[in-house]
RNA sequence: GUCCCCAUCGUCUAGAGGCCUAGGACAUCAGCCUUUCACGCUGAAGACACGGGUUCGAUUCCCGUUGGGGACGCCA
């Protein structure tokens, strides 16, 4: 039998990170069996669903690198199906028509509530004579769901739960409009779409016992289920907002790399022995529900970032030029010429090993192409100042005739000059640093020279702020 | 409130009864490297929530307590 599995996000805002992970957990368990990975927009809510948040989720699983086979199934166009399916059941019948108007629902859960017991449809219309039904009330079809014995599911990362039937209310299968609820209309796509495991949030558990009972109903045979854990905030608390539960691309903008998102993602709640950083190949072929731990994890950026930082070190130097050149361009207001990539291109890999982010990588990269006078940090203006000026002029006399203008060349020549007036290497260094970059902190000083060119760097040197 | 789930360093995790003096990673601290900052390297500190069982022996199995989380919509 062939493993398919599905991600079925409903469009009602951006792809958040929990659902970026359930995603990557279906992706990876499909590819781990050689199966498939489809998806499904679960967009029956008509009021909330927009064509935007869909194209925000495929977007954001494009960028993740997430590639789903076919062509997604909008759930809505399936309304037809899922009402057939219920009507069906009504004819078995396995479900009835109940009048209750919404206020009478409420009332009757507040009242329950109030009693200190869980708030229950309580079956009224169960098994009322449809002659008594009141005039001009459009009724919803729900389930006659069983009333004793117990619901059982062998969870793939929960293991055997089970819940007592009579925890369990008659569900609304159809709305008192003919559309289908979440509840039927998963049910039936699961089992048109041949889904064989269903990886989600464990928030979704306890709709694993409904969406059994109406497996059963209608006479299929369930999908394996797999509740994978949720992903907490910082403090433990649901994710929210205010933590992470952004956006996959509000990622991207901050700087991260999808390959470290999904290396990532896929450590939290899963394990592979001592294995940190893996490739999703490695990791599909690694990947078991097995290894899917049963506690909520917590988000953390700091190893997000960390691992990012591993990533910007391995990457190509060029891919990190073009996807660095945009955000250059913003911040400049205006586009770069070839000699500024060249610079670009050539001080990368020592800009690179520096860099935790895209945004950090194109902000040390900016004093490569900034046009001059350069703006100066407090402490560079600090380190070009009083003695370092003059200093600073007379090394750009000596430094207008010397050749060759290489990074070694240039070494031995700031090492000589040191020795020559009695300073440490560093005491050289620096107010170049200074002068150059506007910064206290670059990549290797003699490179950024060699880089910058002859030139630039006499430019530089002649353009120090007061 | 009812039901369900969970529980190893601050965080993510390894651990499937003796291999545990509980391992790794991030973060933290100290040092080395060094023209700055990173990287890298070395080292330090740091956890089995608690209480009962079962067993010759429990981080590992069972029960309870506590703590956390989730679900209880004509939302998905």
């Amino acid at each position: 039998m062939t493993v398919v599995t599905r991600f079925a996000p409903s469009p009602t805002g951006f792809l958040h990170i929990g659902g970026a992970r359930t995603a990557l957990f279906n992706w990876l368990f499909a590819r781990h069996h050689g199966g498939r990975f489809v998806l499904r927009i679960e967009d029956t809510d008509r009021a909330r669903s927009t064509p935007e948040a869909v194209a925000a989720i495929l977007d954001g699983l494009a960028w993740l690198g997430l590639d789903w086979e076919g062509e997604p199934v909008y759930q809505f166009a399936r309304a037809a199906r899922h009402a057939e399916a219920a009507l069906s059941l009504l004819e078995k019948g396995l479900a009835y028509r109940c009048y209750c108007s919404p206020e009478e629902l409420t009332a009757m859960r507040e009242e329950l509530k109030a009693k200190g017991l869980p708030p229950r449809y309580d079956g009224r219309w169960r098994d009322r004579d449809p002659s008594e039904a009141p005039e001009g009330v459009a009724p919803v079809i729900r389930l006659k769901a069983p009333q004793s014995g117990e619901t059982v599911i062998d969870d793939l990362v929960q293991g055997s739960v089970t819940v007592a039937n009579s925890q369990l209310d008659d569900m609304i299968l159809l709305r008192a409009d003919g559309t289908p609820t979440y509840m039927l209309s998963v049910v039936v796509d699961d089992h048109d779409m041949g889904i064989t495991h269903v990886i989600r949030g464990d928030d979704h558990l306890t709709n694993a016992f409904r969406q059994t009972q109406l497996y059963r109903a209608l006479g299929w045979e369930t999908p394996r289920f797999a509740h994978i854990p949720l992903i907490h905030g910082p403090d433990g608390a649901k994710l929210s907002k205010r933590h992470g539960a952004l956006g996959a691309e509000a990622y991207r903008d901050m700087g991260f790399l999808p390959e470290a998102l999904r290396n990532y993602l896929t450590r939290l709640g899963w394990g592979h022995g001592d294995a940190e950083i893996f490739s999703s190949e490695q990791a599909a072929e690694w990947f078991t529900l097995e290894g899917v731990g049963r506690s909520p994890a917590r988000f953390d950026m700091q190893k997000l970032t960390a691992l990012n930082g591993h990533y910007l070190r391995t990457a190509e130097p060029a891919r990190l030029v073009e996807a660095i050149v945009p955000r250059l361009e913003a911040l400049l207001e205006a586009p770069l010429d070839a000699d500024a990539r060249a610079r670009l291109t050539a001080g990368m890999p020592g800009l690179q090993e520096r860099a935790k982010t895209l945004v950090d990588l194109a902000e040390s990269a900016a004093f490569y192409v900034r046009p001059l006078p350069l703006p100066f940090e407090p402490k560079a203006k600090t380190a070009v100042s009083g003695d370092a000026g003059a200093l600073l002029g007379a090394l750009a006399t000596e430094l207008a005739t010397l050749e060759p203008w290489t990074r070694e060349s240039l070494e031995a020549f700031a090492r000589a000059q040191a020795e020559a007036r009695g300073l440490k290497l560093g005491q050289v260094a620096q107010p170049l640093r200074a002068a150059l970059t506007g910064s206290t902190v670059s990549p290797p000083l003699f490179e950024i020279m060699e880089i910058l060119g002859r030139a630039e760097s006499l430019a530089r040197l002649a353009a120090l702020p007061a």
